[in-house]
RNA sequence: GGCGUGGUGCCCAAGUGGUCUAAGGGAGUGGUCUGCAAAACCAUCAUUCACCGGUUCAAAUCCGGUCCACGCCUCCA
């Protein structure tokens, strides 16, 4: 089954033919690790894992490389706040990033190179495009690369340079530069430094940021690879200034297909600590969200468009998730001997789902067809055992959680393993439940339906059943 | 100023020339069940796709214009 993605460098959906006939290498821009990160950094990393898993699920095998940025402004500023060693510092947020990962189940790529381990590999880099002519070093002792030599600048972000508004990033530094729109490939070492430098055949001084990329993806897919990702705000300058650099070195293609994931917003509005509705994942689990949630929520909007995070979402997923596993819960009850006819189903579903993942990653049709499956199962299981779970053939029922759990290799927010709540009750709770379904034996109406209040006010919610009752935590 | 994206029911959100009187989800509504509820299940929920023109046998989908929202052009995914 053939795979589209929407390619940047043209605008247009393609057939995705990757460089070797099943793996693929893609390079996924990873997070400048100076802070915790935040739910729009997120979104653009469950993105890439979708793009992973949708991968895999289409049959190929694939090699993520996602970077670290642990040297740049950012980092350095902060570090120098807190007192800290870079490394030391970097090495927090890493470690908060991988168990952030893990929280949202998002898979592990193949390599997390980080900056600082690659300098030895941009330097060289650097040293190439020295040679070739398309880089300089001015006066200021950092080395740029010029632009002009390279005419196809702006073929990714469609930028015609000439029409740039003129003046708005010149600041006094960058009048060294022989263009404004030159980038820096190596900075020359300043006080505003500390003690973050390494050594280099232009002097002391530390890299620029496009060029980690181009020399780690370089290193670890080749000179040209499929498919490089990012954010949207990633589009310019920083991969145009890293499609310059590559191309301009290595003569070559540089990435084949290029994705962009759409940015975040908060109830509509941009997110920024101005307004208050800036939130790390971190803080969304405080406030009692799952990363299964918080994942299903991310996951739920095509990545081209932008996404509105908000609170109703969550609970939204909170619900839609349970009604998974509720039915889960029931299917692993079936031990009777009706069968139903559900291969064609499952095959329908499969094959749509499939598809839907394959066209640019349209995760609202394949949820559709997952819904299909569960749809389809209540009205098989309605028309052939009357409602009833149990009477249904466990062969069939595990049929069914095994086509689940093929649509949870990728969406994994799917929760298989759910007990029936089995909630730790009080004693004094317990007897006034019991008191309750005693005076509902009696027909004593008015006093069961006190009980039922004072148990509410005390945190519980009593639903009957056949042959009792349930009690039920208010969360 | 330049470039780009998007406006689909109460909300979220697919569909991008005919199967669309528009998928799917959430909420709502009606019903079954229940002493009443809750839960569960069943049913229902846009002749319409920001607006105005045009192309076409046929448009939510293509073209032109208008309005609105947003992003990038300032190392923010």
């Amino acid at each position: 089954m053939a795979v589209y993605f929407f390619n940047t460098l043209n605008r247009k959906k393609e057939e995705f033919k990757p460089l070797k006939d099943n793996e693929v290498g893609f390079y996924t821009c990873g997070p400048t690790v100076y802070n915790f990160a935040h739910i729009g950094n997120f979104r653009a990393y469950i993105f890439e894992d979708l793009l992973r898993r949708a991968l895999k699920y289409h049959g190929y095998k694939v090699k993520q490389v996602m970077n670290l940025t642990d040297v740049d402004d950012k980092t350095i500023r902060d570090s120098q706040k807190v007192k800290m060693s870079l490394n030391d510092f970097t090495a927090q947020y890493k470690k908060a990033f991988f168990e952030d990962l893990k929280t949202l189940k998002i898979e592990a790529a193949e390599v997390y190179p980080a900056a600082t381990d690659h300098i030895a590999e941009m330097i060289e880099l650097i040293e190439v495009l020295m040679e070739k002519g398309y880089a300089y070093q001015a006066s200021d002792k950092s080395v740029y690369f010029s632009i002009a030599k390279f005419p196809e600048y702006g073929k990714l972000a469609k930028i015609d340079m000439e029409n740039q508004r003129a003046g708005v990033r010149i600041d006094t530094d960058e009048y060294e530069k022989d263009s404004v729109a030159d980038f820096a490939l190596w900075k020359a070492y300043s006080e505003a430094d500390g003690d973050v430098m390494w050594d280099s055949p232009w002097g002391k001084g530390r890299p620029g940021w496009h060029i980690e990329c181009s020399a780690m993806s370089m290193k670890y897919l080749g000179k040209t690879f499929d498919i490089h990702t990012g954010g949207v705000d990633n589009m310019f300058p920083h991969h145009e200034d890293e499609i310059a650099q590559s191309e301009s070195a290595n003569g070559c293609t540089y990435v084949n297909y290029w994705l962009h994931c759409a940015h975040l917003i908060v109830n509509g509005e941009k997110m920024s600590k101005s307004l208050g509705n800036f939130f790390t994942l971190r803080e969304l689990i405080e406030k009692g969200y799952t990363g299964s949630e918080i994942r299903w929520v991310l996951l739920g909007t095509h990545y081209r468009k932008k996404l509105n995070f908000t609170f109703e979402a969550c609970d939204q997923a909170r619900t839609q998730l349970k009604k998974f596993s509720d039915m889960f819960i029931q299917l692993n009850k079936a031990q009777g001997g009706a069968v139903v006819e559900i291969d064609v189903l499952i095959s329908e579903t499969e094959e749509h789902f499939k598809r839907a993942i394959g066209d640019d990653l349209n995760i609202s049709d394949a949820l559709s067809a997952v819904y299909g499956l569960y749809n389809g199962v209540k009205k098989l299981v309605n028309d052939n055992c009357a409602g009833d779970y149990a009477s249904l053939a466990k062969n069939d029922a595990e049929k069914i959680i095994i086509q689940f759990k093929r649509f949870n290799e990728v969406l994994d927010c799917l929760d298989f393993d759910v007990q029936e709540e089995i909630v730790e009750i009080d004693d004094d709770i317990q007897s006034l439940a019991e008191q309750r379904f005693q005076a509902r034996n009696n027909r004593d109406w008015a006093e069961a339906d006190r009980l039922r209040d004072e148990l509410k006010e005390r945190g519980y919610v009593v639903e009957d059943s056949k042959d009792g009752w349930n009690l039920k935590k208010i969360d």
